[in-house]
DNA sequence: CTCAGATAGTTAGGTGCCAAACTGATTCCG
DNA sequence: CGGAATCAGTTTGGCACCTAACTATCTGAG
């Protein structure tokens, strides 16, 4: 299922647009303006690059994500409510990604006994096999990718992303 | 055209579910996990807030940046190549969203008398006028968004996004 | 001069994401 | 108790992205 290979798209930073685009510009704004750019390219790309390594049966990040969840529960399993905070997407998203996920057989859900509007989701054998196998594959990968960062350099980066979302959701009064 | 105005969507960052996913990876990994998982929701919300905005108009942050670019380059136009290169994505992503700019007025792209695979494009009277009001309101956005950081911060940030997609797009040798 | 290969763009099919509108189940209040 | 409000999930329709396969044009090697 969605088997990702090549990477058709150009590899280096903008050219002379951006060059343009300074002209109409001062500074401040400029910054802010290629730090959403670097923001969306970046997200996508790193997002691309994860999903070739896990196309074939997780498939992409966000079902990883999903796949996380329920094995980190244990067999427990979780209300889809909790993954859709989890993910901070919309209940629509997670409600697509599961009918999927069921569909391949690695996602089972059922009604809640006490309040039957709830759906609890668990792995299936399958599932868990899959979750468990990409796992395996992830820790090289991962090891491999952030071995240039150091982990000050990461929480520095996640820190400054989180504040960033802030500035955006707070609508900055004086 | 596409009017957007709530953002139906959990606010806060994940509950318990993160709690127990620590369980399964130890702590490198899950700190670039968790970096890769902010990255994605930061880039996804940001553009929704932004798009917010820009509803009505030039709607969308993708659209935005076709516009600027073009605006830029003062009537004498650029070809869809450089869009593509400027932006990062594919081909077919700027085909896709070039036929809608055109469609809704705002771009008019014909072919290059000396190459005549190449299509170059100019915005209309009307795409300038939208983009030069849009401009105007970011300003005044942007301002208000980035009066919470410094200079230095949005660079740091710019950098690390950088590094961050190239450690991933390196396969990362020993 | 010709024809294979590179280049520019388009189209079809699929994913993740969203808002809005809808269904069922539960709770709350008069 | 009974209807209003609220809550959990689904559906529909739309956008930005992607790959893969296609068309048309140009270029370059024999």
């Amino acid at each position: 299922m969605n088997v990702r290979k090549p990477v058709e798209r150009a590899p280096g930073p903008p050219p002379a647009v951006m060059q343009m685009i300074r002209q109409r510009l001062s500074e401040p704004e400029l910054q802010g303006l290629r730090t959403v750019f670097t923001l969306r390219a970046t997200a996508q790309h790193v997002d691309n690059e994860i999903s070739e390594w896990m196309a074939g049966s997780v498939g992409s990040v966000a079902r990883y994500q999903i796949l996380m969840a329920l094995w980190a529960s244990k067999g427990k399993g979780i209300p889809h409510k909790h993954i859709v905070a989890a993910m901070g997407v919309t209940r629509a998203t997670v409600s697509g990604l599961m009918a999927a996920l069921e569909r391949d057989g690695l996602v089972k859900s059922q009604v809640d006994g006490e309040d039957r509007r709830k759906l609890i989701a668990r792995l299936t054998a399958k599932g868990e096999a899959v979750i468990k196998k990409q796992h395996q594959l992830n820790l090289v990968k991962f090891r491999a990718v952030f071995s240039s960062f150091t982990s000050e350099e990461l929480s520095s980066l996640t820190a400054l992303l989180h504040r960033f979302r802030e500035a955006f959701a707070a609508p900055a009064e004086p």
